[in-house]
DNA sequence: TTGATTTAGTTTCCTAGTCAACAAGGAACT
DNA sequence: AGTTCCTTGTTGACTAGGAAACTAAATCAA
């Protein structure tokens, strides 16, 4: 019998499921603080390096530059991100977080802890060092060295 | 010290960027026999159960019946499913597979068991096997049963 | 120095979802 | 039967991102 393979067959369909699940459930923790994953990703990605032109933070989140420009105006309408102009180069600006975005980066970390730990905390210690390992293993396997966003 | 976490901190993070490059990779493999991700998704579940109405294709795929209903109407504009009237309720209706449709779906599941040979093929045998039951774990924990999608 | 090419960022159009409002049929209660 | 409530599916408004066209500025080449 050459039947045909379930979707529930393939890791990667397990692994989608799950890591939409803890996304989601992400989501739903910043909601509160009125912020998306994409723009905490964003905030956190720019407290390590600011200020920062947009085409850095494209690279560094795997987006296109036009999603960031987006996502720029959106941050910065919440007053949680700032423009400023370059002075070498009249096309180019940098971002940096705001007073109230840049305390707002703990809050949204912890949150970010708590639900690692809501999902995972239910493997053993070496469950979880193993699943943390592979990843890792697979997203240097495959050069992958972006912030992912969805 | 009490540093901020980092992004790469969590395991969530690689778990998502994985997630993502093995959806991505998927997409780009089935585009060339013109369909999405959801698309396919949607195909296999109704594979299972022929004919099948769209609420419970809403379920199984964990999308709004407005999804479903516009994923539908792009498959039968493409010729892959096809509707029915019910009998009974004269609300609902019914879908299936047309007979190119269920002739692609042998195609797309090589594609999907390729594209999963492609990333956990770099693991040995003994990890992608921890991988796949750590998956269903959590899955299990959070009673995730849905084919998830994007 | 001027013309061509490259680079930075924005904007427009497209896709694919959610959510909420809706129409219409069915079910249940009186 | 009539009223109310529930269910089925569709639609429209909205969101977030990608792709590509576009603008303006910088760089490079002759």
């Amino acid at each position: 019998m050459t039947s045909v393979p379930k979707l529930t067959d393939h890791t990667g369909y397990w692994m989608r499921m799950v890591s939409n699940a803890v996304s989601q459930e992400f989501a739903r923790k910043v909601s509160g603080e009125d912020v998306t994953v994409a723009e905490w990703s964003f905030m956190r990605s720019l407290y390590d390096s600011e200020p920062t032109p947009p085409s850095v933070l494209a690279k560094k989140m795997a987006m296109t530059k036009g999603a960031i420009s987006k996502l720029a105006e959106r941050l910065m309408a919440k007053g949680l991100v700032e423009k400023t102009e370059s002075q070498e180069d009249r096309r180019a600006h940098n971002l940096s977080l705001t007073t109230e975005g840049r305390a707002k980066i703990p809050v949204l970390a912890s949150l970010a802890d708590q639900n690692d730990a809501d999902f995972f905390g239910v493997l053993t210690k070496e469950e979880h060092e193993t699943l943390d390992r592979i990843m890792r293993v697979l997203a240097e396997k495959r050069d992958l060295k972006a912030t992912p966003v969805d």
